[in-house]
DNA sequence: GCCGGATGTTAGGCACGTCTAATTCATCCG
DNA sequence: CGGATGAATTAGACGTGCCTAACATCCGGC
């Protein structure tokens, strides 16, 4: 039978493609060519050929930049789901740092199967969060992704807690993790010091200086309550 | 910069057909094209293509069949190392059935790292089995990957200790296990029945037919003692 | 001794996923 | 207005890994 054409055909590079649009937007950034080639790692015309294929597959629509159709985002929801189960695996079965553990779910969330996703999901008590605090799409029903305020731009004087952590930057999230720096943890927020310069904050009581690409990581709300 | 030629290059395929080809030989089978053709699933010019990237980058020679070089086996040995380690993982982590792990692993096996790698290996204390009783290749140093005997064939009389069952037949294997057929029993081994009938064994005294597709699945030693 | 079947290779083709080079197009700036 | 700049696409290529069709070989049986 000569080649029945699936439209939906997953491979590892159709799932981060449709992850990294999906990721971009609830960023709130512009999903453009040169926004996921850069994220990627790709060429723009590998991004212009994918865009492509994931249109006639209907798993994208082209417009102003690129949208996931619900299709698109279902599947894109799905290997969300599968890197962050497995993220929250590896840290809290095999003790893996938290900063290594994305690099690990990048290659794993691909040769994840319902059965063993399933499985993982059961063996963690069905987690809602993942190590750095990413919310784990359920495997059916609604999904919110939302961010919350960034510690950057945060006024002194704020108690803030800390949601999420941008799970991006290794280097960084291991300083972080170092310095206590997690999702619950609850920071005073103290001066801004002018032109680039450090975010004073005090966590449990001890003095913290976090540079401006740190603040730029940390995710969370400003919460009311004795000091 | 063009195209730099790495001889060695690792893919979920030739990761695939290293490992086939090591499994092949050391069942004793011959590692003819049409061998690996029906192992694999594949055609046999399939076969053929591969073998020769396979001879160009150094892994296999081909004279009469193919065999592995000493760069060949090392990879391939990796790989087992992988498959057999996730097996493990799988089982007793995880508490999947024996003959789904295999399947799993089947996928996992290419997208381990070596850090994680590690890692499991610590978890479950370096194990040198897997579930299946395939010995696990140690990280660095010599393997042993004879087979014992088969059941099939082992004459009425004997004492029989299951050292291996084949991981290859699924539904066999869940079978086996229902019926308590595991590495480390010991079997009782009666009458073969004719003409391609049952073999009569006592496993902890309790009587059980296996029919030639299931003997030919088991293997083990004849052990002297106390019946 | 020849024929048929099994085995293996060559030839040609295709989908995937990437690349570089060239082109198009809009925008911004002097 | 016109040229530079940047974003996106088109064109052409390539390695991987698979396929089918055709051809070459070998080997056992009649
Ligand atoms: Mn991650
Ligand atoms: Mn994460
Ligand atoms: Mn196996
Ligand atoms: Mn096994």
């Amino acid at each position: 039978m000569p080649n029945i054409r699936l439209v939906g055909t997953m491979t590892p590079a159709v799932e981060d493609y449709l992850k990294t649009i999906f990721l971009l937007s609830t960023r709130g950034e512009a999903v453009t060519t040169s926004a996921l080639a850069r994220e990627l790692h790709v060429s723009s015309p590998s991004v212009s050929a994918m865009m492509k294929r994931l249109s006639d597959g209907r798993l994208v629509e082209r417009e102003t930049g690129v949208h996931l159709t619900a299709q698109g985002e279902r599947e894109a929801l799905r290997v969300v789901r599968r890197h962050r189960l497995l993220e929250t695996f590896l840290a809290r079965v095999l003790g893996m740092p938290w900063d290594e553990v994305h690099v690990e779910a990048e290659l794993l969330e691909h040769a994840l199967s319902e059965r063993l996703e399933a499985r993982i999901d059961a063996a963690l008590g069905h987690p809602t969060r993942d190590p750095h605090g990413d919310p784990i799409p359920p495997a059916a029903g609604a999904h919110d992704e939302s961010w919350g305020r960034s510690l950057a731009g945060t006024p002194a004087g704020s108690r803030f807690r800390v949601e999420r952590v941008s799970d991006r930057d290794s280097d960084a999230l291991r300083y972080l993790g170092e310095k206590g720096v997690r999702p619950g943890v609850v920071l005073e927020v103290g001066e801004q010091e002018p032109y680039g310069g450090s975010c004073r904050v005090l966590l449990g009581g001890e003095p913290l200086a976090l540079g401006q690409v740190l603040t730029h990581l940390v995710f969370g709300t400003v919460v009311e309550g004795d000091a």
